[in-house]
RNA sequence: GCCGAAGUGGCGGAAUUGGUAGACGCGCUGGACUCAAAAUCCAGUGAGGCUUACACCUCGUGCCGGUUCGAGUCCGGCCUUCGGUACCA
C-alpha cells in the first residue's frame, strides 16, 4: 500500500485532539463564522452516508474559512427526545434514555473518525434536564404573552390500542400496529400563536441569503392572501325553530373562547337559542364575485352546524360528519376527487343583494382554514362549479369575459379578470377593481371586512408521549392552568414509566409525577400529563452551543449577540418549512423579550441533497442502508468524504453507487507520491509569494498559471458549495502537474504549497501529511496561511473563437485575447470552411461576442 | 390533490449571465511494462453516415410547440422521478 491512510488518519486526529486544535475562542469576535449543520437524531441506526454527506462537505466548507483566517465555531449535537426511541421501548421495553445514550455514545465515536473540526466542548443533547429546562423556560415565556394557550384538536386514535398515533404511524386509515381503522378524536392541547408572526416571517425573507425554493414554500406554506370576510345570517324555517337549537355543549364553549377560526359568533347578549342570532363569516379572496353566490358550506366539523341543521336533516348531516373523519386532509382537498357534501336545511341572507340561498355542509371546507366556511360561487370557482354541478345548484355569472355572450353556459368556472355584471351598482367595474370597490360597500354597511388570511396554523406542540420536554403546567380544578413557577424548573421528567399501549400519555400514569399540589391553592391538582413536540427542541439550539453548560439562562446573551445569528447552516430540504419556520419564530420572539438582537437566526442556508439506495430514502426498516464503515475501512476518511464530495452537486444528492470511488481514490494517492517526491523543497527554497510569470520558463510559465488558475476555481467553487467542480479541478492540475519536475525548486515550492493548501479543506488528513512533508513545521489548521491568487498569471495569450455560419459552429480560429471585432474578422474570412459556405452566397449579418463567438449569417 | 425541485453519453456528472454540449471521474477498447496477472503509464471513447486516408456531414441535453443570428439554459403545454404536506425528524 502506498499511501498508508490509517497511520496518517490516526495521526492527525490525536494531534487535533491533543492541540485542541478545534476549540474555538468564542471571546474573540473579529472574523467570526458560525458553521452549524442540523443535529443528529440518534435512532438505533448508527450514522449513515447521509450524515457523512452532510457533515463531511459542510467541514470541508468550514476549514476552507478557517484557511481564510475566519475564526470558526463548528459545534455538533444531538436532536436526543422523540418518538422512535419510545417506539423502540414499547417494542423491546429497552428504556429510551437508555437506548439514546448508548446511541449517542457511539455515535460520537463514529463523529470522531470522521475527522471535523468540532469544538467538542460545545457538544450538546436535548434531553438533558439542564437542557429541556430552557424549553419549560421559553414555554412559561410565551405562556405569559398569551402566545402559549390550548384549544381543542383532533389527534389520531386507534380504538384497539387506545393510544393515540403519528401521522407516520397511520397506514391506509389504519393503525400500523394492529391494522384497526384510525379515528379523529378531539383532545385539548397547548399551541404556540406562531400566526401572530406570520407577517414578521414574511418580512424576514428578505433579510436572509436562503435558496429561492426555500423561501418560497415557506411563503406557500404562509399562504397569505387579501380578501374580505362578509357576515351571512342564518336563516331556519320559521315553523320549527323551536327544534333547531340544541343546547351548547361545554366543549364547544372552549372552542369559541379559545379558537382563532372558528366563525360562530354568540350575541353579545348571550342569547344564541334565536335563529337570528347565528352568523356565518365566511373568507374570500374574491368579494368581487358575492352577488354570484349560490350556496354556503360549511365545514363538517364545525359548531354551527349542529345549531343550523334542521331535524329532518339531522341523519344524513351525522353520516356525513361520520364519513369525513375517516379521510386525511390530502384525500379531502383533492381537485380529482369527486365533490361529496349534504345539505343542513337551514338558509342564509346573501347581505349584498338578501337573497335566500341554501347551507350544505362538504369535506373541501377545513375547518382550519379560514374560518371554516365557504360562500360558493360556482360560475367563478373550479371546486363550487364542480359541486354546484354534482348537486344541481344554481350557477350565476356575476363576471364576464370581455367577448363573451352574458347567456352562454358555462363549461367550466371562469376564474379570470372581466366585467362585473348581475352585481347591482358594480355592474360594468373590471372586477379586480371591483375587489376594493366590494369591500369599501361591505365596511360602510357592516356587512363584513377587508381581511388577510393566512393558511398558516398555529403550532400544535403536545404530544402525549413520554420522551420528551414536561409541559411545564398544573391543572387545578378551582384555579384551572397553573404555570409551574420559574425556580421549580426543570419540571423533571420521571425515568419510572409504563410504556405499554392505551390510555392518553403515558405521563398520566405515573401517580407520583401527575398528582401535584396547586401552586396557588394548596388543593390536590394535576400536571399537564403531555410532552412537547421535539421542534421546540431544535428551534433554539443554535443559541445553546455557544455556552452549553449555562446554569443560569437559556443561553448566554452577550455570546448570542456577538455570535448569532448563525453564518452558515446547512441541512437538507426536507427541513425547508417547519423546523425553519419554528426556528425563525423562536428567534423572533426571543428577540421581543429582548434575548437576542437579530430578527434572524441563520444568515445562510445551503441544503444537502438526498443519498438514496436504489431510488428510495436509507431506512433501517428497508434494509437498505449503507455502511460508510465499509468504505472508510477500505479507502481511508479522506477518500470517502471526497467521494462523496465529488458524486455531483451538492444540493441534488443521488443514487448511492461505489462506482467511481477508485477514481478519488487513485486521485489521493497520486497526490500522496507527488508531495514524497520534493520531501522538504521549501527548506530549499527562498519561497516568494509572487513570480513575474514573462520571466519564467515555458514549462514554469504553464504551471505557474495553471495552479493560480485552479486557486481561482477552487476558491469560487467551495465558497459556494461546489465540492464536485473544486475537486475536478485539482485533477485538472495534477494532470498538468507532469511538468513539474523540470521545474526550478522555487516554482515547484510555490506550486505545491499551493496544491498542499487546497488538499487541506477537501482532504484534512492527506492536506496536513502533504503540507509537513514539504517542509511546513505546523498543523496548517493552527497557523492558517492564506495563498492570494496572481491575477496576471490568469491570462492565456489567445483565445480560440467560434465561428458559426447560421449558428451552425463550422471551424475556429485562434486570436489574441480581446480582439475587437475589425482585429478577427479578417482571421475569420481567411477560413477556407469560411469561405466555402459563404461561397456565392448573401452575407445578411454577422454577430461578434469578444472572446467567445463570430457567427455569421448567410442567405 | 396542493407546494417545491430534478430529468444531459454505457454510468456519476460539467457547461456560473442565451454563445464551441459532454470538463473531471468511472467503465470500456487498444497499446506499453510483465513469463503471466494485478497495479501503473500512454492513446481512444455521444450516435449515425461517408472516406484508402486526412477530413467531412447529419442528428443529439425527458416529450411537443414557440422566441432568437444562436436554446441544455428563456416562454407555453405535457410526461416521469424525488422532497414536503402541519404528530418521523
Amino acid at each position: 500500500m502506498r499511501y498508508p491512510f490509517t497511520e496518517i488518519e490516526s495521526k492527525w486526529q490525536k494531534f487535533w485532539e491533543d492541540n485542541k486544535t478545534y476549540k474555538t475562542d468564542l471571546s474573540k469576535t473579529e472574523r467570526k463564522l458560525y458553521t452549524l449543520v442540523m443535529f443528529i437524531y440518534p435512532s438505533g441506526a448508527k450514522l449513515h452516508i447521509g450524515h457523512w454527506y452532510n457533515y463531511g462537505p459542510t467541514d470541508s466548507w468550514a476549514r476552507f474559512k478557517k484557511l481564510q483566517g475566519y475564526n470558526v465555531f463548528e459545534p455538533i449535537g444531538y436532536d436526543a427526545f422523540g418518538l422512535p426511541a419510545e417506539n423502540y421501548a414499547i417494542k423491546t421495553g429497552i428504556h429510551p434514555q437508555d437506548s439514546t445514550l448508548k446511541n449517542i455514545d457511539d455515535i460520537r465515536e463514529q463523529l470522531k473518525k470522521m475527522g471535523c473540526m468540532y469544538d467538542w466542548d460545545a457538544e450538546l443533547m436535548t434531553c438533558a434536564p439542564e437542557y429541556y429546562k430552557w424549553n419549560q423556560w421559553i414555554f412559561l415565556q410565551m405562556y405569559k404573552r398569551r402566545l402559549a394557550y390550548r384549544k381543542n384538536a383532533p389527534v389520531n386514535w386507534c380504538p384497539n390500542d387506545q393510544t393515540v398515533l403519528a401521522n407516520e404511524q397511520v397506514v391506509d386509515g389504519c393503525c400500523e400496529r394492529c391494522g384497526t381503522t384510525v379515528i379523529q378524536k378531539n383532545l385539548y392541547q397547548w399551541f404556540f400563536k406562531i400566526t401572530d408572526y406570520a407577517e414578521q416571517l414574511l418580512d424576514g425573507h428578505n433579510k436572509i441569503d436562503w435558496p429561492d425554493e426555500t423561501i418560497l414554500k415557506q411563503k406557500n406554506w404562509i399562504g397569505k392572501s387579501e380578501g374580505a370576510e362578509v357576515t351571512f345570517k342564518v336563516v331556519i324555517d320559521e315553523n320549527d325553530n323551536s327544534n333547531t337549537v340544541i343546547s351548547k355543549d361545554p366543549e364547544s364553549i372552549r372552542d369559541e373562547k379559545s379558537s382563532t377560526h372558528i366563525g360562530t359568533k354568540i350575541s353579545p347578549s348571550g342569547r344564541n337559542d334565536k335563529e337570528e342570532d347565528l352568523e356565518i363569516k365566511v373568507f374570500t379572496t374574491r368579494p368581487d364575485t358575492l352577488f354570484g353566490v349560490t350556496y354556503v358550506v360549511l365545514a363538517p366539523e364545525h359548531s354551527l352546524v349542529d345549531k343550523i341543521t334542521k331535524p329532518e336533516f339531522k341523519a344524513g348531516v351525522n353520516a356525513y360528519r361520520e364519513s369525513t373523519k375517516k379521510l386525511t386532509e390530502i384525500e379531502r382537498t383533492s381537485t380529482v376527487k369527486e365533490k361529496t357534501g349534504v345539505p343542513t336545511g337551514a338558509f342564509a341572507i346573501n347581505p349584498v343583494n338578501g337573497e335566500k340561498i341554501p347551507v350544505w355542509i362538504a369535506d373541501y371546507a377545513l375547518i382550519t382554514y379560514g374560518t371554516g366556511c365557504v360562500m360558493a360561487v360556482p360560475a367563478h370557482d373550479e371546486r363550487d362549479f364542480e359541486f354546484a354541478k354534482k348537486f344541481n345548484l344554481p350557477i350565476r355569472k356575476v363576471i364576464l369575459q370581455d367577448e363573451t355572450n352574458e347567456n352562454d353556459e358555462l363549461e367550466s368556472a371562469f376564474t379570470e379578470v372581466g366585467t362585473m355584471v348581475n352585481s347591482a351598482q358594480f355592474n360594468g367595474v373590471r372586477s379586480d377593481e371591483g375587489i376594493t370597490k366590494v369591500i369599501k360597500y361591505l365596511e360602510e354597511n357592516n356587512f363584513g371586512k377587508g381581511k388577510i388570511n393566512y393558511r398558516l396554523r398555529d403550532w400544535l406542540i403536545s404530544r402525549q408521549r413520554y420522551w420528551g420536554t414536561p409541559i411545564p403546567i398544573i391543572h387545578c380544578p378551582t384555579c384551572g392552568e397553573v404555570p409551574v413557577d420559574e425556580n421549580e424548573l426543570p419540571v423533571l421528567l420521571p425515568y419510572d414509566v409504563d410504556f405499554k399501549l392505551g390510555g392518553e400519555s403515558p405521563l398520566a400514569r405515573n401517580e407520583k409525577y401527575i398528582n401535584v399540589k396547586c401552586p396557588k391553592c394548596g388543593a390536590d391538582a394535576k400536571r399537564d400529563p403531555d410532552t412537547m413536540d421535539t421542534f421546540v427542541d431544535s428551534s433554539w439550539y443554535y443559541l445553546r452551543y455557544l455556552d452549553p453548560k449555562i446554569s443560569t439562562a437559556a443561553f448566554d446573551k452577550e455570546l448570542a449577540k456577538n455570535w448569532t445569528p448563525v453564518d452558515m447552516y446547512v441541512g437538507g430540504k426536507e427541513h425547508s418549512v417547519m423546523h425553519l419556520l419554528y426556528a425563525r419564530f423562536f428567534h423572533k420572539f426571543l428577540r421581543d423579550i429582548g434575548l437576542v438582537n437579530s430578527d434572524e437566526p441563520f444568515a445562510k442556508l445551503v441544503h444537502q441533497g438526498v443519498i438514496t439506495k436504489d431510488g428510495a430514502k436509507m431506512s433501517k426498516s428497508r434494509g437498505n442502508v449503507v455502511n460508510p464503515d465499509e468504505f472508510t475501512s477500505k479507502y481511508g476518511t479522506d477518500v470517502f468524504r471526497m467521494y462523496l464530495m465529488f458524486m455531483g452537486p451538492y444540493d441534488q444528492g443521488g443514487d448511492w453507487s461505489d462506482k467511481g470511488i477508485s477514481g478519488v481514490e487513485r486521485f489521493v494517492i497520486r497526490s500522496y507520491e507527488l508531495f514524497s517526491q520534493y520531501k522538504d523543497i521549501i527548506k530549499q527554497t527562498s519561497g516568494k509569494d509572487k513570480y513575474d510569470i514573462s520571466t519564467l520558463a515555458d514549462n514554469e510559465k504553464k504551471v505557474y498559471r495553471k495552479v493560480n488558475q485552479t486557486l481561482k476555481k477552487f476558491n469560487e467553487e467551495i465558497e459556494h458549495f461546489r465540492f464536485n467542480t473544486a475537486i475536478a479541478s485539482l485533477m485538472e492540475l495534477i494532470n498538468e502537474l507532469k511538468i513539474l519536475e523540470g521545474c526550478s525548486k522555487e516554482v515547484q515550492s510555490y506550486v505545491l504549497q499551493r496544491f498542499a493548501w487546497m488538499l487541506a479543506p477537501v482532504a484534512p488528513h492527506l492536506g496536513e501529511e502533504c503540507w509537513q512533508i514539504i517542509g511546513n513545521e505546523k498543523s496548517i489548521f493552527e497557523k492558517p496561511v492564506l495563498f492570494e491568487v496572481d491575477k496576471e498569471a490568469l491570462v492565456e495569450d489567445t483565445v480560440n473563437i467560434a465561428v458559426q455560419i447560421n449558428g451552425k459552429l463550422r471551424t475556429t480560429v485562434p486570436a489574441p485575447m480581446n480582439s475587437e471585432q475589425n482585429t478577427v474578422k479578417p482571421l475569420v474570412f481567411a477560413d477556407e470552411k469560411v469561405t466555402k459556405f459563404t461561397d456565392g452566397k448573401t452575407i445578411v449579418k454577422e454577430i461578434f461576442v469578444k472572446n467567445k463567438i463570430y457567427n455569421i449569417v448567410i442567405k
